[in-house]
Formats: structure tokens, C-alpha cells, sequence
DNA sequence: GTCAATGCAAATCGTTTGCATGAAC
DNA sequence: GTTCATGCAAACGATTTGCATTGAC
């Protein structure tokens, strides 16, 4: 799995902030980072009942481990219309989404000249990144031929 | 209000699919092109209460409307981070945004390369763009020198 | 007169919250 | 033992749907 660092990160904030490690909020983190893919909230409780039988993770534990991992930038998350928010681990690089609002699958892709653009144009409004999000929405190539 | 024209297309779509042309529909367009702003259906609703008192036009008519004003391609909704989708009219310019987190406070902007760059990398995909939306979160100047 | 569109209320979906129980420390 | 996190169910807000009525054609 090769993720021990990541759950080393989440103990040590979980413990700066007073909190407790949990079982649910470990194999949630874990899900996301080891998995490359985008998954809504209920794809996540699916593979919690599928993988870790054992456990018995409501879904609103689901909502509530994702919306703090998110907070404390171990998890990041897309939104968009139909299949609500989707989150994604922060163990890739920086990346942005071309997503097909028919089916709703996400492809990434990196552009070196747009990551340049942004950061110019940031600098020409005195304006302090903290980060950016760039979202292409349409029709992938598998449903224009459907 | 200079909007006879949209009024007119509204007009041949629905003549073409053998619907109904009515009022709500008109002014639910109307409100959309004439304000350069994004609404969600709530605050469509609210404008229509307050100009077209005399219509009583419900929430589900709002939502039914929006949906097939943008399924043929008279308005566009984007989603706006949290508050959910957003519609504007077609006669605005496209442009993306510089939102600082600190005061809510959002700047236009438009640069032709990036959007030059986007097009090319959806044309790689072989996916076709409805629309695209990029945001750079970050702290403006104003807020910087607080 | 016919059939689509509307208004209303109920239903549904994704998400959040209140509360008693259970687990981490 | 104290306090936080969990599971469950109820609550919630945004959107949709079912149905009787209204209005466009």
C-alpha cells in the first residue's frame, strides 16, 4: 500500500488538534489515496462495505471523515452538477479536469503554458494564489458516439 | 430591452418541437439575458415575484423552465463552488475568475492563451467543450494589507 | 377540444444534524 | 473517566415528480 506517510500526517494532525484516530477515518484516507480515481461519497461508502466488511461505517461518517480530511488538505474535491462532489487523494500532482457531464467520467490532464498564464495574471492583480481550479465540462469521446 | 431576438428563437425551438409557447418561459429567458449576473433558481424565482408580480409562477416551473433553456442551448449554468448551479444568458462574454476567500470579493479576467490552450487540449481529447470555468482562490490585495 | 404546461404538494436525492452509545485517550 | 467519534434515524435544502387544473393552439 505504501502509505504509511500519509496516515502518519493524518495522526499528527489529528493529535495537534486535540482530536482521536479512528479506524473509519483511516480507511477513508486510505481509499482515496490508494485508489486513482474520483469518488463521490456514496462510491466511497460502497467500497468500505465491499472492502472492510468487518467495519460497519455509516454514511455519515463518510460525509463527516471526508469533509474534514478535505479541510485539513489530505483530500481535495470536485463539484459538479449530477453526481454531487468528488474527491480525489493529494497523493498526485496538480492536475486539472476535463469532465463529461453525459456519463460523468473525469480525465486529467497538466498544462505547463496555463499554469504559467494563471500564475501572471495572479501577479498582475496583486492577487496571493492559495489555488486554482480549472474545470473543462462536455461531452467525452465515448458518448458523442453513442 | 433589446431581447426580441432570443424571444424569437424561444419561439421557433418551441414551435419546432411541437410545444407550447408561454409567458413563464419568456420571462424566465428574459430575466436571464437582460441581467449580467449568475442566479441560481431560487433568487430566478425571487425576481420573478418581485418584477412579474401578477404572474405566480412556482418553483417548479423555474426549475422545469431552466432545465430546457439550457438543453437547447438559450442559457448556460455553471457550478459556482457550494451554492449549486447558476445560470446566466448567452449574450454575456465568456470570463473566468479571481475569487479571494478572505472577503468573498470576485475579479474578472480573460486571457486569450489560456483559452487558446483549452480548446487545443480538449481538441487532444477528442472531447467536445460545452464550457469551461477556472477560479484562482487566493487572498486580494486589499485583503493582503489588512 | 386536445394536449402540453402549470401550480401545488408530496416525493426524492444528497447531505447534515441530534442524540444515545461506543471507542480513544 | 472524560471527551470525542460513531451509527442510526430524523431533519434538511435543493430539485423532481404526480396529479388535477389551466391555458395554448
Amino acid at each position: 500500500m505504501g502509505n504509511e506517510k500519509i496516515l502518519e500526517q493524518l495522526k499528527d494532525i489529528i493529535k495537534s488538534k486535540g482530536m482521536k484516530y479512528t479506524e473509519q477515518r483511516a480507511i477513508i484516507l486510505q481509499i482515496l489515496t490508494d485508489l486513482n480515481n474520483h469518488l463521490n461519497a456514496e462510491e466511497v461508502h460502497d467500497i468500505v462495505k465491499k472492502d472492510y466488511p468487518e467495519h460497519n461505517i455509516g454514511i455519515a461518517t463518510i460525509y463527516r471523515a471526508l469533509n474534514f480530511l478535505e479541510e485539513v488538505n489530505l483530500i481535495s474535491s470536485i463539484s459538479f452538477g449530477k453526481d454531487g462532489k468528488k474527491y480525489e487523494g493529494k497523493n498526485k500532482e496538480h492536475h486539472d479536469h476535463l469532465i463529461c457531464t453525459a456519463c460523468g467520467s473525469i480525465e486529467e490532464f497538466y498544462d505547463k503554458d496555463i499554469e504559467d498564464r494563471q500564475d501572471m495574471i495572479a501577479k498582475n492583480n496583486n492577487f496571493e494564489t492559495t489555488y486554482h481550479s480549472l474545470q473543462i465540462f462536455g461531452i467525452c469521446q465515448l458518448c458523442q458516439n453513442k
